[in-house]
Parts: C-alpha cells; sequence; structure tokens
DNA sequence: CTAAAAGTATGATATTTGTCATGTTTTAAT
DNA sequence: ATTAAAACATGACAAATATCATACTTTTAG
C-alpha cells in the first residue's frame, strides 16, 4: 500500500496542511480503490463514511432534477478531494458522483477527518479556504444560468475545460464527454447542446471528430454572445 | 456601546461558538451601523475590512452580469453573518449587498474574526458547518436554475420566503419585494415575472394589493409544474 | 469482425421567454 | 393633498429553446 507522506497528489488539495504525524495515521486506515469509467462513486442521499482523495481520473457531481434530467454541477479532477462537504455538514450526500474514465482514489474514514479537523487548525483554516472558493464559484455559476443563453454558457464551458483541465498534442481536449454530459453542465436539451455545437463547427470555433473535440478559437469563444 | 456578550442575535450564527473573553473583545472593537433601504452595504470588488452582524433588517446579495442585469443570490436577514466568505478568502467581495429595509448591523473588524478562527476550533467547526450548509443550497440553486420554468422558480422563491422570513397577521409577505427583485431572484425579464405573479393571482394561488403579496395556497404553489 | 447499442445530427414544429410599446396604478416627496 | 416619478400591468411580436421524429455515425461487446 502507497503512503501518503510520499504521495504528490496530497499537495494540490487540503491535505497538504497535515503534519506528518497526520498523515502516517491516515495512511495506515485509508483504502485504495479502482473505479471504472460511468461508475458510481456514491449517490445523492447516501450517507458518506469518509472522504475521497482522487489520485487519478476524472469524476462529475451531478443532482437529479425533478423533471428526470441529471444536472452536473462540477467536474472533479486528480488532486482534488470529494464528500468534504457531507462529512462536515454531517448529512447525506447532496450529489452524486461518477467516474468519466478509469479512476483511482483513495478513501479516507470520516473520523481521521473530523479529528485532524479538531485538532490542526491549519487544516481547518486549508478547508474553510478551499470551500469559501466552491461557494463563490458556485454563486458564479448560478448567475450565469440565470443571465446568459445556452451558446454563451456552452462556450463558456469550453473554455473552463480547455483551460483548466488542458489539452493533447493533437489538440483534443483532455476532457472527453458526451453531448449529453454537456447539455447536462450547460442547462439545456441534449439537442440543443448539439445544435450549438454544430454551429461553432461552421464558425470555425472547434472542429470535431467523434466525440473529441478541438479548440480552434480560443478567443472567439470566449468573444460568444 | 451594546455588549456582545448580552446580544441575542449572536444565538443564531457562528457566532455563538466564541468563548466569553472573545466576545468581549469584540464586543469592544465593533461598531454599530444604520442602513437605510436601498443603501449598499458593500459592493462586488470591494475589499472587506470585516463581517457585519444583522441585527435587524433584511439586504439581498447580488451581482452584475455582463448583460447588466443584477442577479439576486441570496437573501440575507437578521441573525445571519455578512462577508464571512470573502474575509476568509482574503480576496474581494464576488457579490454586493443592498438593504431591503432599513438595518441596523454591527461590523466586526477582519483580524478579530480570523483571530478567532486560529485559536477557537469550535468556532472554525460552526463556520465551516454554515459554510457547508450555504453550498449545498448553492448546488441546489444551480440546479432549479437549470432545470425548472419561471413559472416553477417563482413559485417556489414565494414558497421559499412564505416558510423561511413568515408572514403578518394580514397574511402579508414578511419581506416586501419588488416585481424586478423577483424577476432578478427567479433570474428572468421583470414583465416576465409580472405576467406569472398575475397568473398566479388568477388561479387563486395569491392575492395582491401594491407590492405587497399574501399566500393563498401554498400546497397549490408547490405544486406547479 | 460484426451486429447491436449508444451517441450524434438535423429538420419541423411547439412552447417558453424576452423585448418593445403603451397605459395604469402606486409610491413618495413636496 | 398634489403631483412627478417609480413601479406595475398587459398586448403584440420576436427570439430562444424544447420536443418529437428520423437518419446517420461511432463505439462497444461478444
Amino acid at each position: 500500500m502507497s503512503k501518503c507522506e510520499q504521495c504528490i497528489i496530497r499537495q494540490f488539495n487540503t491535505l497538504k496542511a497535515l503534519t506528518k504525524d497526520e498523515l502516517l495515521r491516515i495512511s495506515d486506515c485509508k483504502t485504495s480503490k479502482i473505479i471504472k469509467k460511468g461508475d458510481l462513486i456514491f449517490e445523492e442521499g447516501e450517507i458518506l463514511n469518509g472522504v475521497y482523495c482522487i489520485k487519478d481520473g476524472i469524476c462529475k457531481l451531478s443532482k437529479l432534477s425533478a423533471n428526470g434530467k441529471d444536472q452536473i454541477v462540477k467536474l472533479v479532477v486528480k488532486g482534488d478531494l470529494l464528500g468534504q462537504r457531507s462529512v462536515i455538514g454531517q448529512e447525506a450526500a447532496n450529489l452524486s458522483a461518477t467516474a468519466l474514465n478509469d479512476m483511482e482514489v483513495c478513501f479516507i474514514p470520516k473520523r481521521e477527518i473530523l479529528a485532524d479537523l479538531q485538532k490542526n487548525n491549519n487544516f481547518s483554516m486549508e478547508v474553510l479556504r478551499d470551500m469559501a472558493d466552491d461557494l463563490k464559484e458556485a454563486d458564479n455559476i448560478i448567475v450565469n444560468m440565470a443571465q446568459k443563453s445556452v451558446k454563451q454558457r456552452l462556450a463558456e464551458t469550453l473554455v473552463y475545460i480547455y483551460e483548466n483541465f488542458g489539452s493533447n498534442d493533437d489538440g483534443t481536449l483532455n476532457i472527453i464527454l458526451s453531448r449529453e454530459d454537456y447539455a447536462s453542465i450547460v442547462g439545456t436539451a441534449t439537442e440543443s447542446a448539439i445544435r450549438v455545437l454544430s454551429q461553432f463547427k461552421k464558425e470555425g470555433l472547434i472542429s470535431t471528430s467523434g466525440k473529441q473535440i478541438i479548440i480552434r478559437d480560443i478567443n472567439g469563444l470566449k468573444r460568444v454572445e
């Protein structure tokens, strides 16, 4: 079993504030899991017994709406921590987490996290800052959802993915999403998302091959109105 | 100057986790302010030097979108704390706060709050829980914005205000908002909000006299599709 | 390698929501 | 109490988005 003290991943999340001793303790009780593309990590309503530290892969956080459609609220990638909110609030998960490709995660029991939050103030401040940032991000999404068109939201989503999750050598986006996923991020019908992507293609902003999307004109996408 | 140790308000927010000594210190450096209806408490982009504890009154947290329209993200009432996120994140305010009626607030300097967060773990845990709750709420709003119709969102807003902020003896909602404010919560055009309210009136779900709104059929509002 | 399934694409049409114009009512200041 | 300004209300029309139908393409499982 690999050791947390030597794991590079923790430098990217709030666990970086833990002491050597705390890391050793967590290392002893954590469990590693492999999660396959499409599999559920946890589901809305489920009680979480700990948090997940993502060593590799990408997943979506989504919630089922009354109309039967899934809404994606956030994309979570390598280095991020999953389930912090539910563990802190001591309540059932509000969102479902689904793997978008094969993932490797470490599960850390709730009691360890809560104990460290109580004892280590650097850690709780770090978690606080992290959550403050998530909250700001969520507020911005609310404004965008309410005030921008589907076309603008989709363009911004492409820019966001390009700038935050990068692209491969051949120019394709690192994260591969279905058109349905794009619709579910933007909050629109799948057909509408497809139509807008087709339009972007015609305008030379992107090109596609299958599910792969290549950004051709990032500034053009930023200018979409 | 009134004293925090004797103030009932703090029982309703995270300040309840502070010790007597901490409260005494805060009491000594806090300042009381009266804010008139319509006045700005702070504006998006402004650096906050502390947090506001709301002793009386109601305000809206909003953000200006690129299209020039204001989007209301949250309503904040007596007992709530304002500006926690900006102070913790050590960055400019992401939202503007505007009084919806005459308000009485206490301003607590940033350094006091940050010092207490460092020292008092009960307090930081309390703030953490509070923020976790805000985040959950924000995620739910995102889903509603993306997946529900203007009519549904407006009905839910009325139910929310009725259930969380109460009504007067004559049945009118405690919080009086303009049609423009309702539009700005729901994320629609003012005319659309007016039209939907008119429809609710025709259907007997609400009645109005001027800006005042009376809920006639709360269950009917909950059933709106 | 191949068939079935899943995903993508696009047209036609319906519905929802936004915009502009205009008139009425309410609110607030003198 | 009076009046100007603000807020509310509604019609007509335009634009954005959803829905349904259908065909094509890519991916996946055996």
